[in-house]
DNA sequence: AACAATTCCGAGTTAAACAGTTTGATTTAA
DNA sequence: TTAAATCAAACTGTTTAACTCGGAATTGTT
């Protein structure tokens, strides 16, 4: 049950472009230093998240990449979706196009995979990149008031 | 976010022996045959099984497997967690031992996973194979009752 | 005792997927 | 004109999946 690279990588710059959503397109070399991702490999990745229409491009100098929508209607769903295929624990219970297998009707362990599937989906469908927005400002909040309680006087 | 055949066998392999749980142990070809899996394959697959204790063999002439305990008490986590290691959409949040990245504090993205692992094994972990057996039943009385709908005078 | 049915074990094989790298063409602001 | 960028396609090395195979060990049956 592991996600590849593509689908990992794929979220987490679709959040690095979220978190600069509105300004300037942002160079694809600057997303992969942010992320800490090749920028050979991320320049297919994003090729791909380009064609499924979740950002666009502006080609030549200060060109780079910009959502295509505004976060909020962007989840988390849309994107594995998009680098990983239709979500689907086993192929028989595929989000689009099951490739059934003789015995569909009467297998009980194809019910349990559709139910994972639902949830699986339902919880990746949940999640916009403007909700991960506001969990990050709430995280650093969180860190800064950390930081306070432990180290109140300001230690060397 | 595919299982592989692994887990995917290994259900359809438990479900087999849970419904024949109670009498003599279950040859693996059985099993096989009645799963339509490879048995060359599957014996590598219900070697996991048994070490991970969730089976038991009986050697010999006349032997098998018979599940370890009770199919109330094994649930699909258990058999997945076997068969394709601990629940985990990427490593950075495995359910055992997670290889934290330099940036585990901030990640967002790993929290989004976070969230993701903590559904799948709450769906996963809330079915056992009793739960399937019962469903089972209740697909083959509601498949009869079409039947009985669809086809009462008795067609050709 | 011999036999046949079975589990057990380890090694070998094939094909596909993953995770990139490389090369080079094209576009465009400065 | 140049440098910064996207775009596209081919190439490569490694790992993994999904088996296959051969044979040893165990044990009920005859």
């Amino acid at each position: 049950m592991r996600l590849s690279t593509r689908g990992h990588y794929g979220l987490k710059a679709m959040f690095d472009l979220a978190q600069h959503y509105g300004s300037e397109p942002i160079p694809l070399k600057t997303v992969a230093e942010r992320q800490n991702i090749s920028d050979n490999y991320l320049e297919q990745l994003i090729a791909i998240l380009r064609k499924a229409g979740l950002v666009k491009s502006v080609r030549g100098a200060q060109g780079g990449y910009i959502l295509a929508r505004d976060p909020g209607s962007i989840t988390v769903g849309d994107i594995i979706r998009a680098m990983e295929g239709p979500i689907a624990p086993v192929e028989c219970v595929s989000e689009v196009e099951p490739t059934e297998c003789d015995q569909a009707g009467s297998c009980i362990t194809r019910t349990v995979w559709a139910r994972v599937r639902d949830r699986l989906a339902e919880v990746m469908d949940s999640i916009s990149l403007a909700d991960m927005l506001r969990d990050a400002e709430n995280l650093s909040e969180h860190k800064a008031q950390e930081y306070k309680q432990n180290a109140p006087e300001g230690g060397s």
